[in-house]
DNA sequence: GGCTAAACGGAAATTCATTTTCCGGTACTC
DNA sequence: GAGTACCGGAAAATGAATTTCCGTTTAGCC
């Protein structure tokens, strides 16, 4: 909701600006921690603002989790461009990357809601398109290096980050895990990916149909 | 709900009996299926027989619930020990045991629902409990033996098994994925699990009040 | 075949966590 | 200091599920 100023309208006090800031930036704390079902009191409570006030800033939950996913989903792209730039092999880049995902885990690639499915925004759409096929062309790279198990692809992988579990980091209010489940098992997912891999990978790896229809069924799109 | 008959009554129909084992049947399935939030009324379309019928024999959602996880645990138990006698070395029982907990996934340990939270009955817990040992025992008898990676404990991977994503098998109403994610996942996973395991597991093993709080925090005990 | 208690089906009532609205009160900005 | 924006959070609206209820159907027995 980067807030379009109607032209001749005074721009947004600094405070509000502010705030939209500090929601967005909760927002994504608790989403990370405990998926896009928490509620919207949840995430006030955490950004120390008032329930109202969210409403003030995005007319309701979907746009706000849509939001926080366009951007996990362009920084993950920009994190991609800079390891493919900057590490020295396919595998480094890929593991960097894969790291990135599970720190924000189902925030990736779509939103939400277990209300009705509604459609995504054409925002979404496109910053999922291009996130799957720059992450395409990385599995390529790792795979043709020769590090990446070749029975796997780009849909199994994302398939693979989302159903981590999440961080459920302490939230100050008590509770909260004291094992980095999501860092654990991640390590583990990517020792097992390291070519060439000794189990033998049942069926045939996942489409994009089945990309959609997991997220359509798990999340309502 | 084995439905205890008060001595003196009329035994249960037949035809009642029979369905008490069709509900159960179609519970798992289901469950199995898209995991312990689907509705009563998505088991009852997928047994054949109405709500009605399954609050007949089960007083509500949880005692459902637990019944068909309790029947998993013992089973899970089961399968467990005739792995460890039939299979050549612990490896091969302790994947055994890890693609049956697979199939039946979050059906495992524990139930559910959003509602308010609720006590898991006595019966669940132990069955619980039981299961949890006897983990440990083939956990350690892998590990003993050098083939599971030592840095890894029986809560941190019933935690996977339990994150692992849901079948999303074709229901008959169209939907469903073609490829077999849980499977794939899980060999993965099993590669990773290897002994001695190249990447280096993050913060430490995780713990039981991990694993209960998981489950409080992500199903609701 | 006929009777009766059991059992069934599924529409309707209830629940209940969440979302969303609303408006009296605050506090930026000029 | 005035005039708006903006904020907070109680309360209303929602909506998906659960659970109840009762008219119908059927198994079990004579």
């Amino acid at each position: 909701m980067s807030e379009v100023v109607p032209s001749g309208a005074r721009p947004q006090r600094a405070d509000a600006r502010e705030n939209v800031r500090q929601i967005l930036r909760a927002a994504r704390a608790v989403f990370a921690d405990r998926g896009y079902e928490v509620s919207i009191e949840e995430v006030a409570r955490r950004s120390g603002l008032g329930m109202g006030t969210i409403y003030r800033h995005f007319p309701n939950k979907r746009a706000l989790v849509e939001e926080v996913a366009i951007g996990h989903m362009r920084e993950t792209c920009e994190v991609l461009a800079r390891a493919l730039a900057e590490e020295p092999d396919a595998w480094s880049a890929f593991t960097r990357v894969m790291r990135h995902m599970a720190e924000v885990r189902s925030s990736q690639l779509f939103p939400v809601s277990r209300r009705r499915t509604t459609e995504s925004g054409p925002a979404l759409v496109a910053a999922r398109n291009a996130l799957l096929s720059d992450l395409d062309g990385l599995v390529g790279r790792a795979q043709r290096e020769g590090s990446l198990r070749a029975d796997v692809n780009t849909y199994d992988l994302v398939l693979m980050m989302v159903s981590l579990p999440p961080r459920i980091a302490d939230d100050g209010a008590g509770g909260g895990l004291a094992a980095d489940l999501t860092g654990r098992q991640l390590s583990v997912l990517l020792d097992g990916l390291r070519a060439p891999g000794a189990e033998h990978l049942p069926g045939s790896a996942a489409t994009r149909p089945d990309l959609d229809e997991f997220f359509r069924t798990r999340f309502g799109i």
